[in-house]
DNA sequence: TATAATTGTGGGTAGATGTGGGGAGAAATC
DNA sequence: GATTTCTCCCCACATCTACCCACAATTATA
């Protein structure tokens, strides 16, 4: 089955930097809330991005095929690991997350979290407006390469 | 199950030069912290390289594969096996580095210990501030070839 | 509408983790 | 064989993490 999520919601964060992963994205992952593992990382975007561990591993299998020996390969898989760690969820069903995440995504207490699709957008309210607002209009064109697969 | 490691820690040798490996790298590989072997080289870039022991196994016998007749192949696997060696994390989960290493990836007292998919990076924070500095930017013509696997 | 269950948030505390250092035994050197 | 060096066990301890319990707010159910 393909993760599928969708919605969005408000959470905060605690004073130790936890933050709750609402229920219905956590039992969309695990039938039961039981374990939960998220993978995050720092967006293309200004948002950190979450992905359920399966669809990690689906990821970086795919990743392993890189031979280490090219130059580029061994700085993409560096950055890309640099920026991505592995967050359970504590019994309550809160992940602690990293100051350094924080700062990147410029979240401070209030949380916007975004369900896409096979992955969560975690946004600080004002920064998502803002790059909401500057955001190119979908023209014409997009929507007709779009065509191509819809 | 492959091995598959992620995120970043910041570690520091003791007066002794032993470096503890960040708790969730040494759970990654034998599920309780038991028993925790890594085969440490001298990395293409300026930094040490440890693999797990199962990984290190796989690879060596990739190498395997490379004919000894050829003078290159042999003056590969000759710097590749010098520069190799064996550490067995202690009671307390540390390793303990030999200088040689530790002079050729600079380190001295911070370790960043990055955790790239099957192997771990030790890193001199200066010197990877400024190998990261000096490299080209990945061009598009990487992504295009990336995106043929992804 | 009243009651029960779920969810998000707060905070105390036991245990895990990283670091330091003493010292016993092994290995190397003289 | 004696001395020195090295390695790895042990204990100690400050910091960090994740468990537990609590409770208000919300949602679901009778």
């Amino acid at each position: 089955m393909i993760t599928s999520f969708a919605g969005e919601s408000k959470n905060f964060l605690d004073d130790k930097s936890r933050l709750s992963i609402p229920a219905k994205y956590r039992r969309w992952i695990s039938g039961e809330d039981a374990e939960c593992t998220f993978f995050i990382t720092k967006g293309s975007d200004p948002c950190l991005v979450a992905y359920p561990e399966p669809e990690w591993e689906i990821f970086t299998e795919k990743l392993q095929q890189l031979s280490q020996f090219k130059k580029k390969n061994r700085s993409f898989i560096r950055t890309w690991s640099r920026n991505s760690i592995r967050l359970k969820c504590d019994k309550q069903g809160r992940v602690l997350l990293p100051q350094e995440h924080l700062n990147f995504a410029n979240i401070k207490k209030e949380v916007i979290i975004i369900g896409a699709l096979n992955y969560l957008e975690l946004w600080d309210p004002e920064t998502l407006e803002k790059h909401q607002e500057s955001q190119i209009p979908l023209d014409d064109d997009y929507y007709e390469d779009l065509a191509d697969i819809l």
